[in-house]
DNA sequence: AGCAAAAAGTGATATACATCACATCAAAAA
DNA sequence: TTTTTGATGTGATGTATATCACTTTTTGCT
């Protein structure tokens, strides 16, 4: 089996154990892919048939609000799932972008093929089930942290939390991702 | 069967059908609550063990950050889920608070229970994983909101989508809700 | 290496919103 | 009903952060 199918094999047993059998099924359904720094994995407007599970790079999903402005959602690097949630579980078009910060390697899973398999194999239903439970955790925390802490306290906590990641993103998007012009973050 | 157990029911087989079966089987781990005004489902300090399902009734989830300022998480009203989720997944102590606005009804489900009836029955293991999903596109877009809005926008936002629930909250709440002081709403 | 483009830093100024203080009004409790 | 408590409104003032304009530094191309 190849590198990239045993990491997945291994992210996935991190929550719910497969059979050789299972395996085989779900791994049929993933898709791998690559694109390079600048190219888009979801654009705005179009439809959002699948989600993504990052191997190896960086990506980030965003929305440009009125004014221009990029806001971003999330920063997927090895081993995180990445999307335009909204439009996919919706099947509707993308709000959102995901690009590449990095020379990236990934597979793709289609909504349908998410769905046979976790109702074909009810151990991945539990792993998403779980997986989207840790998401909701997560995002929480985030809006905590938007309602309760100032610009700085954000910025120190994140570079305490995700010292690799910050390593590899610029701060104007940074910046973004905690809410706070770019000009502000570099005077903290 | 009791008006709770079926608007429960109903309620999962929005999403996923049951055998009848299956339904006595996960019907037996909700037990049914009752809690007046002012009384708390979870406690700051305290291990969480269950979360709830609101029947009847008004609940607010909430921080209280270092100032003594109460932060709200989720408003609670009929058919929706609530707890302290990370201290419920993780089996940790509160950080935050669950308390009633109105005089409330609800079921309540053990972590241990949750796990069983999701490895028992697939069907429910899908269930969670569909509402976790949408929680989550949910909370996706309550952070763009933050990044993107001003108060006024969101204050407009939250009046046009949630029109019902607007009625039953004191606006003080609402504005804790948005991240905003309640004298800024006030002028809005 | 040399040049263009992107990232980061910094001053001056503007503004959305918070905070404080107090008045009014409505609703629950005694 | 009277009293108390909580909710709401509003002025005056303060502050964190945005915005604009420009410079310096770093990175990526050719």
């Amino acid at each position: 089996m190849e590198q990239e199918h045993l990491q997945l094999r291994r992210h996935i047993e991190e929550i719910s154990k497969l059979t050789e059998e299972e395996w085989e099924f779900i791994a049929s359904h993933f898709h791998l892919r690559r694109l390079k720094k600048h190219h888009f994995l979801v654009q705005e407007g179009q439809k959002v048939d699948h989600e993504f599970w990052i191997v190896k790079g960086l990506v980030k999903s965003y929305a440009i609000d009125a004014k221009g402005k990029e806001h971003i959602m999330q920063f997927g690097m090895e081993n995180y799932w990445v999307s335009d949630y909204p439009a996919f579980q919706f099947k509707r078009e993308a709000t959102m972008n995901v690009d590449c910060l990095e020379d990236s390697v990934f597979f793709s899973l289609s909504f349908n093929d998410r769905e046979t398999i976790c109702h074909q194999v009810p151990a991945m239903a539990n792993f998403f089930r779980t997986k989207s439970n840790l998401g909701y955790i997560n995002l929480q925390q985030r809006i905590m942290s938007l309602l309760t802490q100032t610009a700085e306290e954000r910025y120190e906590e994140i570079l305490q939390k995700m010292p690799h990641l910050i390593q590899r993103v610029p701060k104007r998007l940074l910046a973004s991702f905690l809410g706070v012009s770019r000009e502000t973050l570099s005077r903290l």
